[in-house]
DNA sequence: TATACATATGCAACTATTTGCATATAGCTT
DNA sequence: AAGCTATATGCAAATAGTTGCATATGTATA
């Protein structure tokens, strides 16, 4: 499971609350692993009681205490084991096309409409990746430095974008 | 859910057993919904309780009866109900960009060979769809009409895998 | 003043997927 | 003769992910 590991990768850095690590989730991570803020809690709840995390509460007022949890050395050992050791390729699931597949059961504009949506939903993804790649390439060769592999994961996410929206003109072009 | 309709959509062109829609999702599906068979049969089994598909017993000597689904005029509601309903964007869960994203924890030379092997899956998968790409263009316009649409979700594939590729191009740079 | 959003957790029920096991035959290869 | 592949199902346990609900406050916006 990939999703303990990817937490373990943002404590590997920083220590933080649930929602701390919700929030960097979500920026950092989250264009290429989507989790829901139930799953990254209970995972926390998960990595803490087998001793990979420590966390210390820090008592609010008028809310729950934040919990702020830790990276431990049984929780650094098992992240470095993680990355030794290989991962799957990524497993396609793609609604979309299992609909496409079946399209002759529909009629073409509602093809088209919903093509249009999510034609839509990736070029607003595409744009969100080209801004956060000029914010990036503004940067000097030394502060670019620390974000190099997170620039490439970005860069996955740009051509893969892209592909999609390619993809998507010869779909056009068919249904017109 | 995308399984019970992907295999909805199968039966509703021709009946067959667990098996035949076994080898037929793999091969016509299974390049943008992956299913194993357990989960195919288990899912057979609820679609028949359900009342979308019907199933009759073909008893063999030597081997368990065989069970010859066929589409209810329920199931074939329920298919064009899922099919004029949006469908949610494909959800990305890549482990290993978590793994690029982390790579700074592991040495270049590890990072490498895995890069390595995920690029030969790829590859292969793309030589497999630009052969059935190639299938499909020397079929006569007659004969490509009923695969108009299936012929677009193999575009997607060429289209992806090109893209993954190109990527793992600017990744390999980087890290010699 | 009402509404929404951000902060800050989490449980419970359900659905989906993976992993491991189980059975039984026929045909082909080493 | 032993082992692999294909045929032809399926159960059971575990893990992963979704959906809906619940609580309580401060701050910004309309």
């Amino acid at each position: 499971m990939s999703l303990k590991h990817a937490i373990l990768t943002l404590l590997e850095t920083e220590e933080g609350s649930g929602y701390d690590l919700l929030k960097r989730f979500k920026a950092r991570l989250g264009f290429f692993w989507n989790a829901s803020h139930q799953q990254i809690y209970s995972q926390l709840k998960t990595l803490h009681s087998d001793g990979l995390i420590d966390c210390t509460l820090e008592p609010q007022k008028g809310k729950p205490d934040r919990k702020v949890y830790q990276m431990t050395q049984a929780g650094h050992d098992a992240l470095i084991e993680w990355l030794e050791n290989p991962v799957k390729v990524d497993k396609v699931n793609d609604a979309f096309l299992v609909k496409l597949y079946a399209g002759h059961l529909l009629d073409k504009p509602k093809l088209q409409a919903e093509l249009a949506e999510h034609k839509d939903i990736h070029q607003r993804m595409l744009d969100t990746f080209l801004t956060l790649e000029q914010d990036y390439l503004a940067l000097s060769d030394a502060q670019k430095q620390p974000f190099q592999l997170p620039y490439l994961t970005l860069r996955r996410g740009i051509l893969g974008e892209q592909a999609w929206l390619e993809w998507a003109k010869e779909v056009e072009a068919f249904l017109s």
